[in-house]
DNA sequence: TGGTATGTTCCAAA
DNA sequence: TTTTGGAACATACC
């Protein structure tokens, strides 16, 4: 279930073997995650060359010779698999790109919440992202005049792609505690010293865990460490890191969140007695 | 068996 | 208008 890094991490390693390579074929058994639908892309895909393979948040976007764009979005379960012949078919196998070369690409999905999006207007897709979080414009003082507009709650605008691309809920939870704040806090509650501090936790969280080629912590995406580096998520009843004290778990947004609950100090809000809900 | 899952989107309600 | 909650998507794992 990638976010940012394992994004990054698929496409440093997919780059050099599919760039420069031309399309032989493309099948899938799952049509209903190819749009606009499955006969119309194989038939502009056969025969093109990729031209180039980049990253945009969470979206893989392969460059066309006919300046058509195809975008991939693995969701909860896509994964990649690059080999010439398999004796069997993956489990989960969704759709294959056959090279001229007799190399395949192949994307196995088990939830099938992925999508491959052939486009001659990917802004459609892309331009409603937010800022990239390791780009020139995520600046501190960027984040400070964004959170200041904004009475969202810490976490679910951080895991809000259309503010920053690319954060999900594994590296929302470790940026949240690296910079020491609450994730029920509302944005614009934070002082310019905690908007220093949330700006450095996310391009540290996120470059740390591209140096570790991301987060492995099941079948679905192998051969990351970061894994092993995370101080809050999926870390409950442990220590801090920091204090010692117990990391304990919450539910944000529907999300699972993880904190400590010492060094993240909720808001006051948060401790008044929300018993008086009903009227 | 039931609860949970690293994501996104749509709708209703506050 | 902005924000939040809940359901939906489809499947596997513990």
């Amino acid at each position: 279930m990638p976010e940012l890094p394992e994004v990054e991490t698929i496409v440093r390693r997919f780059r050099p073997l599919v760039v420069g390579r031309r399309i032989a074929d493309f099948t899938a058994t799952s049509p209903g995650q190819v749009l606009p639908n499955l006969p119309r892309v194989r038939a502009h895909l056969r025969s093109r060359r990729i031209d180039a393979l980049e990253r945009r948040g969470k979206y893989i976007i392969f460059s066309l010779e006919d300046h058509a764009t195809l975008l991939v979005h693995l969701r909860m379960s896509g994964r990649f698999e690059w080999a010439a012949e398999l004796p069997e078919e993956p489990p989960h196998l969704r759709a294959v790109w056959s090279f001229q070369d007799n190399n395949r690409l192949y994307f196995c999905d088990a939830r099938k919440f992925g999508r491959i999006i052939h486009t001659r207007e990917p802004d459609t897709c892309l331009a409603p992202l937010g800022v990239e979080p390791l780009g020139p414009e995520f600046s501190a003082r960027w984040l400070a005049d964004a959170l200041q507009s904004r009475k969202r709650l810490l976490k679910p605008l951080l895991l809000d792609q259309t503010f920053i691309a690319g954060l999900g809920n594994i590296y929302a939870d470790e940026a949240l505690f690296s910079a020491k704040l609450h994730p029920l806090r509302s944005a614009h509650s934070l002082t310019p010293r905690e908007v220093v501090a949330l700006h450095r936790a996310i391009r540290h969280v996120l470059r740390k865990s591209i140096r570790y080629d991301g987060t492995t912590l099941d079948w679905i995406y192998p051969r990351g460490r970061m894994q092993e580096h995370l101080k809050a998520y999926g870390r409950k009843g442990q220590p801090c890191p920091r204090c010692r004290t117990e990391i304990t778990l919450l539910r944000v947004a529907q999300r699972s969140t993880h904190i400590c609950p010492n060094c993240q100090q909720p808001p006051p809000s948060a401790t008044e007695n929300p018993a008086r809900s009903h009227p």
